[in-house]
RNA sequence: CGGGGCGUAGCUUAGCCUGGUAGAGCGCUUGCUUCGGGAGCAAGAGGUCGCGAGUUCGAAUCUCGCCGCCCCGACCA
């Protein structure tokens, strides 16, 4: 039980300029947390509270599954990262952790990083401990701070530079162990984000710098969320849109004949899909070949996409490139012969074409017959291109990105997209870690395998907002009871009546041995004051104790979630308001 | 990192264009009245106008540099 008066929510008429979305305002209004620079939180008495509550339903739902607690140190050194086979690419969000120094030299040279995620710190943990099928399936996990430099952190504790993660890690003996091993951790998600009362529903995903070889994704769909689920309600296909496909194109469709000769044709100042569309050319965008030109760990290679088709660039993780980023002008010129705008894949136009990786073209190029691309020549094209005759392509690939709309691959119905927040992620790592580390454990016929590994992250702190962001009205929060601060406010509107004082005492220990966690709110403040403060900081249940219903002879109760107030007898309210907090804490 | 915007009291902000005593609301302190949905009156405290240079008799205001924050894009739990 807690005393307002004694304990610390200070509550804001005002949201603060920098809040942006519903839940970041109610998170800084509620008193949850307070900011101490872009992305860095503290989480105040209430604020804290909550996270408690969700780490707990988080621990116990993961141990449910299988997995096994342990805690890492958030400062690693380096070393663990520069041998681990991600270290080009996750550098770079990274914080590193330097000695500041005593003002007079230069600081000592870098050795440690503040932790950003643990693959790099658990596989050598495993490799030096376990080496027997005997010890396999194991999952450890943790709960505790991350450090990543985002880009750009964003809407509270959404996107944070230091953010609390549960992140667990399976090592199993083999693919079909690893498989259930993941299955055991979606089965935990569920029931986590089940119980927290989030209403996330797992996609599939990309893997990201991740390299897993697949995903789920648990999005909590919110017209705030930074990612794109496209679904059908009809198959009950669900996927980001980085990996979302359609059955826009049979994948092995030929060429559409017939075929006309190709030929080249000046097009002076045209440079892009739209303009070729206009007049005098009038070429629809579908009958034209994109040609993009990326950088792969240092080689060019091309990308061709119908005209109207936008590239996914997560899609071309697939291609097996570390790094890969696109192509300057200048490099562009260097490969193609041509500037940007006059560009195609056509044989025997291409200016250097054994510098090129590759040139990986997109599956519904192939609905294109005598269609129009560049002729790598500046203010030139060539029309009555084809696919298989013409194109010098040397791996079909799906590069576009799907838009709703198009058909779904089970159902055929158009697939529809909606917004959400990515609360947690789950991947099937396989072996790119336990290889790279050498964690690798000897089978009964005493053969060595590298294990198989999965890897399983939730955000706490996006959980807890993405909550509040599904879960509020105009007035403030409205807590599932599971996660709320406290579940019961007695609110008492003549605190200085020691008689008001006694009986929300009362009320209060009667509601704790029901199981509820209580806060009365005694301060010397008007009732107006008390019941905004309340409907802000949202608690699922209030009693309200006030000198006239005591003459009554009554109390209120009210849910958060109700307008109705329900009197009750003082001789019963011990007894209605345990029962009520039975009746909502199942 | 690219593009846009903003830094004035604990919070929300006016003033800046057109240089001349730094204002309001909320919150805070004191008193009186009020007291079931963010009270009224009165009196008060609280500001290196983000930091540093420059222009000027004089800079919150104009110029330059830096820092911080917010929004849009890429990244992610």
């Amino acid at each position: 039980m807690q005393l307002w008066s004694q304990y610390f929510i200070p509550t804001l008429k005002e949201s603060p300029a920098d809040a942006e979305i519903a839940s970041h305002k109610l998170l800084v209004r509620a008193g949850l947390v307070r900011k101490l620079a872009g992305g860095l939180y503290t989480y105040l008495p209430l604020g804290l509270r909550v996270m408690r509550k969700i780490t707990q339903i988080c621990r116990e739902e993961i141990e449910r599954g299988g997995g096994i607690e342990l805690e890492m140190p958030h400062l690693h050194p380096v070393e663990n990262w520069q041998s681990g086979p991600r270290w080009a690419a996750a550098r770079e969000i990274m914080f590193r952790a330097d000695s500041a120094g005593d003002g007079q030299r230069a600081p000592r040279e870098p050795e440690f990083v503040l932790g950003p995620t643990h693959e790099e710190v658990i596989t050598p943990l495993v490799q030096a401990e376990i080496t027997s099928y005997r010890d396999l399936p194991k999952n450890f996990f943790q709960i505790a701070t991350k450090f990543r430099n985002e880009i750009r952190p964003r809407y509270g504790l959404m996107r944070a530079r230091e953010f609390v993660m549960m992140d667990a890690y399976s090592f199993d003996t083999d693919d079909a162990h690893a498989v259930v091993s993941y299955q055991k951790m979606k089965v935990a998600y569920e029931a986590f984000f089940r119980r927290v009362g989030a209403h996330a529903i797992a996609v599939e995903a990309d893997t990201g710098v991740m390299g897993g070889s697949f995903s789920h994704e648990f999005m909590v769909p919110a017209d705030v969320g930074d990612d794109d689920v496209i679904y059908c309600e009809a198959s009950g296909y669900a996927a980001n849109r980085e990996k979302a496909t359609s059955a826009l194109v049979p994948k092995d469709l030929a060429d559409a004949a017939p075929l006309g000769a190709t030929e080249e044709f000046a097009t002076p100042g045209v440079g892009t899909i739209a303009a070729l569309e206009a007049a005098p050319y009038l070429v629809p965008g579908d009958k034209q070949f994109k040609t993009l030109v990326f950088m792969g760990d240092g080689k060019p290679f091309l990308v061709i996409l119908r005209g109207h088709d936008e590239l996914e660039e997560a899609k071309l993780g697939a291609l097996g490139f570390t790094l890969f980023r696109p192509a300057t002008p200048e490099e562009i010129v260097s490969v193609m012969g041509a500037r940007p705008g006059s560009l195609g894949a056509v044989r025997g136009t291409i200016a250097q074409p054994g510098a090129l990786a590759g040139v990986f073209a997109d599956y519904a190029i192939r609905l294109i017959g005598n269609g129009v691309t560049g002729a790598n020549k500046d203010g030139f094209h060539l029309r009555n291109v084809n696919v298989t005759r013409d194109l010098q392509v040397t791996k079909f690939g799906d590069f576009r990105r799907v838009r709703a709309g198009e058909p779904d691959g089970k159902s055929g119905q158009p697939l529809q997209s909606r917004r959400g927040i990515e609360v947690g992620h789950i991947f099937k790592l396989g072996t790119k870690y336990s290889e790279k580390y050498g964690a690798v454990y000897t089978d009964d016929q005493k053969q060595s395998h590298p294990m198989v590994m999965g890897c399983y992250g939730i955000g706490i702190g996006r959980t807890l907002q993405a909550i509040i962001e599904q879960s509020h009205d105009a007035d403030g929060i409205v807590w599932p009871w599971a996660i709320a601060p406290f579940q019961l406010l007695i609110c008492v509107l003549d605190p200085q009546l020691p008689e008001a004082m006694d009986l929300a005492n009362k009320l209060a220990a009667a509601a704790e041995s029901a199981g509820a966690d209580v806060l009365i709110d005694d301060r010397a403040e008007r009732p107006g004051v008390k019941f905004k403060d309340a409907d802000l900081i949202g608690l699922p249940l209030r009693v309200t104790i006030g000198g006239k219903g005591l003459k009554e002879g009554i109390v209120e109760l009210k849910a958060r979630t109700s307008k109705n107030v329900l009197k009750l007898p003082l001789a019963e309210a011990e007894v209605q308001i345990a029962a009520a907090v039975r009746a909502a804490a199942v």
